[in-house]
DNA sequence: CTTGCACCTCTAGTCGCTAGAGCATGTAGG
DNA sequence: CCTACATGCTCTAGCGACTAGAGGTGCAAG
C-alpha cells in the first residue's frame, strides 16, 4: 500500500497541510493510521474526503453544516431530505447575500461617481457614510 | 447639557452597547467623559461618528479602512483621494464577490433540482460535493 | 427602601483557520 | 555514511470583529 504523506494529502486535496491537521482536531476528518516515525499516513479515501470538505467550504458551508453531510455521505441509505435542507437554506443564504450585495454596490457606484477628487468636504464617499439617509438603496 | 448614556448611544446609533465599548478599546472612538458615578457620557458627535461606523461595516469596510476614513473626515482639507482609492477598491472586492457568489447560486441550484428525495446514494448534493469535476460553473 | 434594570470591568469564547517556536523524521546528493 | 534540507511533529498564540458571562456598582421609579 501507498503511504501518503500529509503534504501529499494537502496537495491532492487542494487543503493545506495545517488545515488538515486542524480538521482531524475538530473530528472532521478521523485520525489516520501513522509511520514508524509517528508521520500521518493517509488513504485515498480520506483525500475524497478532503476534497469534499474543501468543496464545501467553497461553497460557503459551515463545518456544522459540513459535518452533518458527511454523516449521510457515510450512509448511503438514508433519506437525502437533511441533504437537501441544507443546501436549500444555503442557497437562500446566497441569495439574500447576493441582494444585498447588489444594493451596496449601487451605493459605492454613486460614492466614487460623486467624488470629484476635490476636498474631503465635498467628498460624496464620505458624506454618504456620514448619512446613511443619502442611500439611494437601502439594503438593511 | 444632555447627557447621553451608552444604551441610549446604542439606540440612536444602531451600535450595540458592548460593540460601542469595543469600538473605544480598539481606538476607533475616542473615551467619552464620564459621570460621577463612573458611567460613560456621550455627545451628539460621537451618536454620528458611531453612525459612521456603523454605515461603513454595513458596507463590509473593515475597521482599518474606517479608521483611515474617519481620519479623512476629522480633517476636512485633505485630497479625498484616500477615501476614493478606498471605496474603488472595495466596490472591486464586491463586484468579485458578487461574480463567485452568482456562480455559487448556480451550482447550488442544479444541487437542490437534481435531488430526487430519494435515498442518499443517488443524492445530488453529496454527489456534486464530493465530485468537483461536476460543478458545471467553475468558481475557483 | 427596595426592586430591578442599566451600567461598569475583566476574562474568555466564537469561527475557521494561520503563524511561529522548537524539535524529529525522511530523503537526496556527495 | 554523512550532511543538508525539506517536511513532518506538537503546542501555543494570534487574527478580525465581535459576543457572552461573571461579579460588581449606579440610578430611577414605586
Amino acid at each position: 500500500m501507498k503511504k501518503i504523506t500529509i503534504g501529499d494529502a494537502a496537495r491532492q486535496s487542494g487543503v493545506k497541510v495545517p488545515t488538515i491537521r486542524y480538521y482531524e482536531s475538530i473530528g472532521l476528518l478521523a485520525a489516520p493510521s501513522r509511520s514508524q516515525g509517528n508521520q500521518r499516513s493517509y488513504e485515498p479515501a480520506d483525500i475524497r474526503r478532503l476534497a469534499f470538505i474543501r468543496h464545501a467550504r467553497e461553497l460557503g458551508f459551515e463545518v456544522g453544516s459540513i459535518r452533518t453531510l458527511l454523516a449521510l455521505q457515510d450512509d448511503p441509505d438514508q433519506s437525502c431530505a437533511s441533504a437537501d435542507a441544507i443546501a436549500k437554506a444555503r442557497l437562500i443564504e446566497v441569495e439574500q447575500r447576493i441582494r444585498s450585495l447588489m444594493a451596496l454596490k449601487t451605493e459605492l457606484e454613486i460614492m466614487v461617481e460623486g467624488c470629484g477628487h476635490g476636498r474631503v468636504d465635498q467628498c460624496r464617499v464620505i458624506e454618504v457614510l456620514a448619512d446613511h439617509g443619502q442611500c439611494m438603496h437601502p439594503h438593511h
